[in-house]
RNA sequence: AGAGAGGUGUCCGAGUGGUUUAAGGAGCACGCUUGGAAAGCGUGUAUACGGCAACGUAUCGGGGGUUCGAAUCCCUUCCUCUCUGCCA
């Protein structure tokens, strides 16, 4: 959530950032100043009656004390008088500030100075590959039809099971899974973070802070009787583990990781995208999140970038970086990496990770604060990656790891899984 | 799921309608004291909004209500603990 102190002192700044964001309504930002206007003012002339209620009140009180019944009961009707007053102001109060709340979180986050303009996937700007492209033997397939050769994964008995897009893994398919989370988290807790193992479902209030509601709300399953949503990462909480937290500066920076499996309708997804594993409606990854001193998430997020990278280059697939253009991002991001590993078999890129700095957006809309050394109370920082999303991996290993009799394995999975190769 | 007891500041804890401006204690910070430390003494120690400031307003789990006035009374909701039930 973008701050209005913020906007009215940055205007131009902010409305030249939302066109990036391909933000359509820039006028917004004047109607939340004017709101704000409106709010103060009305704040102003409510404390200065409320102050003369509470002298009353007060005053009263001393009254009826010494026995001063009557000079009391004259007071009364005249407070009463001036309640009168009180309350339609409170209730307009409560409206603007409501109306200003929900203009606010209109907005989406303000992109980073990095951030490249454009509209859609193709202006991402590469910034890095690594890696060789793997050379097939003919007839090489895709994950599609090799795990239903080795009989890794079936999608017919998931379907069957609850519907579309919930994978069945079986045998070595399954304990494969069991040892990607188990080398992912390894790794992430070499690197310093702390495991954490959350709560799978969330209530409103931690949907609201990481930003899922309320706009994305049709993006989640919601379990209603409860008021329940399934998370769609570990992200939302994870993150929520300091919703309304003042921090000391000497605890931060905060590393954590997690694993989940992760829930996502992602209504009007079709075609090729959605073939085999390459985009599901449950899978497992490993979350890495961080909250940081303001001064320092730029670096961090680098830092997190790398850390991503040696994860994909341990696993031998060839990778390719892109920041995402402005158009392309996602609403809380200010600044985001894309993680794409190459499958020879399908002759695409796949998207594993994605790493991202949330700045105060979601700690502001959380109020995860700190105090600093001066005694200042700022708002903390947020970054998130993916360390990394299961299924594509997946997929990208058995493809590009097939041989004529069988799938090999990355030298630093064979301990994890318990043997040289998968099948 | 049923019955009961609770939720007060960083923590413990008092407070059953009006000097509560939330007692008292602990912790922490700073100062005095000391050769140094401890003890002792003194001062300070929540957040948000408005205001240049003085200060004002709100917040005693959340929301709503009664009242001139609510931590205190009423309604509602969430959470914790104890017992019972059910369950991996």
């Amino acid at each position: 959530m973008l701050q209005v102190s913020f906007l009215r002192q940055n205007k131009e700044i902010a409305k030249q950032k939302l066109a990036i964001k391909h933000f359509a309504n820039l006028d917004l930002v004047d109607t939340v100043i004017a709101m704000d206007d409106e709010r103060k003012q009305l704040q102003a002339s409510f404390d200065e009656m409320q102050a003369k209620v509470n002298a009353a009140s007060k005053e009263i009180g001393g009254l009826m004390a010494k026995g001063e019944k009557e000079q009391a009961e004259n007071l009364k009707n005249e407070v009463a008088g001036l309640k009168t007053q009180l309350d339609p102001l409170k209730i307009k109060m409560a409206e603007v500030e409501l109306q200003l709340q929900n203009t606010i979180v209109q907005f989406p986050n303000l992109p980073h100075d990095l951030v490249p303009k454009g509209k859609t996937p193709e202006e991402n700007e590469l910034v890095k590959q690594g890696g060789e492209t793997p050379t097939l033997y003919a007839g090489a397939q895709a994950h599609w039809d090799l795990i239903s050769k080795y009989n890794l994964v079936d999608f017919e008995t998931g379907s069957k099971i609850t519907g579309s897009g919930f994978p069945l893994y079986i045998g070595k398919g399954a304990k494969f899974q069991r040892a990607l989370v188990q080398y992912f988290l390894d790794f992430n807790i070499a690197a310093g973070y702390t495991e954490y193992l959350p709560p799978f479902m969330v209530n409103e209030a931690s949907a609201f802070a990481t930003g899922q509601l309320p706009d994305k709300e049709g993006q989640m399953y919601h379990a209603t009787a409860d008021n329940f949503y399934l998370i769609p990462t570990a992200e939302v909480p994870v993150t929520n583990i300091y919703r309304d937290v003042v921090l000391k500066e000497t605890e931060l920076p905060l590393q954590m990781t997690a694993y989940s499996p992760c829930f996502r309708r992602e209504a009007g997804s079709f075609g090729k995208d959605v073939r085999g594993l390459n985009r599901v409606h449950q899978f497992e990854k490993v979350e890495i999140i961080q909250i940081v001193h303001p001064d320092k998430s730029d670096e961090v997020l680098n830092e997190m970038v790398a850390h991503v990278e040696k994860l994909l280059v341990s696993l031998g697939l060839q990778y390719r970086i892109l920041r995402l253009c402005g158009g392309d991002m996602g609403f809380a991001s200010a600044i985001t990496y894309d993680f794409e590993v190459y499958s020879a078999a399908q002759d695409r890129w796949l998207e594993v990770s994605s790493v991202s700095n949330f700045q105060s957006y979601q700690t502001y809309r959380m109020k995860c604060r700190f105090k600093d050394a001066a005694g200042k109370i700022q708002f903390a920082h947020s970054l998130n990656g993916s360390s990394l999303a299961l299924p594509r991996i997946f997929a990208a290993i058995v493809e590009n790891y097939q041989t004529e009799v069988g799938i090999a394995l990355p030298k630093v999975l064979q301990p994890y899984f318990g043997a040289e190769n998968l099948v």
